[in-house]
DNA sequence: ATAATTTTTGTTATGTTATAACATTTCAAA
DNA sequence: TTTGAAATGTTATAACATAACAAAAATTAT
């Protein structure tokens, strides 16, 4: 994994809701989690914050960094782990599994599942929710008498800003 | 990681394919590798067998310990890797990301997209084919401008029997 | 056949990702 | 303001993966 550090610039998506602010986005997930009775702590919060800031996915230890360096004093990986669980968990963030890397959700409010698109030369992903397709798995599953209750959909390929590159 | 030893019972599947015996299904990948001016070397040879014979998808170290004992001498973990690099560039086995295990593809000689179908509960997984779903995914890349190139779809779920186990 | 070249494998070391276990602190309810 | 639950800090280690280079095996050219 590239270790250089994360720039801060919006992900690109399909949908307004990527256009929200950090403090905008991070209020909302505050919401969420207060009608769940769950809590927004501290680093939890911080933890969201970059992520949604960050132009890419971001690693567990890319955030570690960040936190160290925030805060002055070394940040644990229990602590990023911890806060990536819980977000992941209120349907706040999720792991691109193709990058060891965790994304925000545009839309936490939703139970639709998130589909990523991943640039294999740039990292960026786009999230898209497609309900239909989310119904044709499930149907599959049902062929096989298989009860889905979480599909993971990452397509790798190439964004539009990297094939322009290519052909320069 | 659970470290049990892995049981040897043909994997789940949807097709036909399932049903080939492992010599048989060494022999078509072995041939598939000659047509592709490839070769289906020693270690290549004994993770595909291992992995067609494995119940469920096994991790990179559960290979190792096995290949371990077979041979009586440390196997050390590029041996396998190498050999799992391989056989996934030749189509012929699939990285179930969620779980960092590895999977044998049932259908090797096609280009279309493997879908896995993993229990949560038992790790158990079937192989599916959808090429419909392929072009839907494919369809939606393109609104964003964006070429895929490798789709990854993993649905986390529960097996019949683990389903069945439950009510029990 | 044998030398030269390429491909594959072996070996050692290390890098990267993630969790276990337990002590301490914080927060909210009683 | 105690008390109990949830969250965090800290240390250690487990699990997953690759880099770098030496040795061996297979392929090709001579």
């Amino acid at each position: 994994m590239v270790s250089s550090s994360p720039d801060f610039v919006a992900h690109r998506a399909g949908t307004a809701r990527a256009r929200l602010s950090p403090g905008k986005l991070v209020s909302l997930a505050t919401a969420l989690c207060l009608e769940r009775g769950e809590r927004m702590t501290k680093s939890r919060r911080r933890v969201l914050e970059l992520l949604w800031r960050a132009k890419r996915p971001l690693t567990a230890y890319e955030l570690i960094e960040v936190m160290s360096a925030d805060t002055g004093r070394p940040v644990g990986p229990p602590t990023v782990y911890r806060a990536l669980e819980f977000l992941a968990a209120q349907g706040l963030i999720s792991k691109i599994q193709s990058r060891n890397a965790y994304a925000p959700r545009l839309h936490p409010e939703r139970p639709s599942t998130s589909m990523f698109y991943v640039c294999e030369d740039c990292g960026e992903s786009s999230e898209l929710e497609d309900p239909y397709i989310e119904r044709l798995l499930s149907k599959n599953a049902g062929a096989l008498s298989f009860t889905m209750t979480r599909p993971i959909i990452e397509i790798e390929g190439k964004c539009a800003n990297c094939i322009a590159d290519e052909k320069t």
